[in-house]
DNA sequence: GTAATATACCTCACCTGTCAAGGTATATTA
DNA sequence: TAATATACCTTGACAGGTGAGGTATATTAC
């Protein structure tokens, strides 16, 4: 939707992860979040959310169950497993290292003559 | 090489418009220096560089000749162009956004109870 | 002499994550 | 009964990244 969204690419897994650390939640809830949280400044597209969850639960990441909602849409709960906890630190560092790499990489040097 | 390289993702065009704004230079020292600037932490991958470099010129964001070596292996010198400029300029700021809106969705809340 | 290494360029085919476009179904409001 | 919001899903195409391969020059080591 906005100029950014190329360059979350890569990111969707770890925010997926984050999300699911306060609790389990569904897809379109994790996407309202997310909307929320960026201030409307960014969502992820459906396709890209749905294609995440199925690499992480066949990464063991999360596992899913359907919801026993009575009314409205069924929804599906994703929960973060222990192994999914442990990826999020590893991408959260990650993440972390290339954040500084890149702002070394394309910072302009100030001249203070 | 190392883990971050997917998240340079997307980046790869800063990082050179970057380097081309302190001066014309070719592929090989564009290379050494992003190795030397981020302590051998990370490096672009040759087939990642030239075809980057294609992009750009075709953009109009940069142009190339080639040097007058006298010996040695010859040498294609990449130029920024006013366009080139402003293109950086572009992509700085989308990866401020980016970076803020990331960090955003990934922190975790710290319960300072 | 020649093998190895460093410099320096380039291309091709493949992989992966993203996403536009399409689909299904339920509940509420106009 | 039409529109909107909630909620899920799949498919095919696309773009950037990259492993693997290639070319050529100059220097150093054996």
């Amino acid at each position: 939707m906005s100029i950014t969204a190329d360059l979350i690419r890569g990111h969707t897994e770890m925010i997926i992860l984050a999300q699911l650390l306060h609790g389990d939640s569904y897809g379109y809830q994790i996407n309202k979040a997310t909307q929320e949280k960026t201030g409307n400044q960014f969502a992820l597209k459906e396709a890209t959310l749905y294609t995440a969850f199925r690499r992480l639960e066949d990464m063991g990441c999360i596992y899913s169950y359907w919801g026993d909602e009575q009314s409205g849409a069924r929804r599906r709960y994703y929960s973060i497993t222990e192994r999914g906890r442990k990826q999020y630190e590893k991408l959260l560092a990650e993440w972390r290292v290339a954040r500084e790499l890149i702002d070394k990489l394309v910072a302009e040097e100030v001249d203070n003559g």
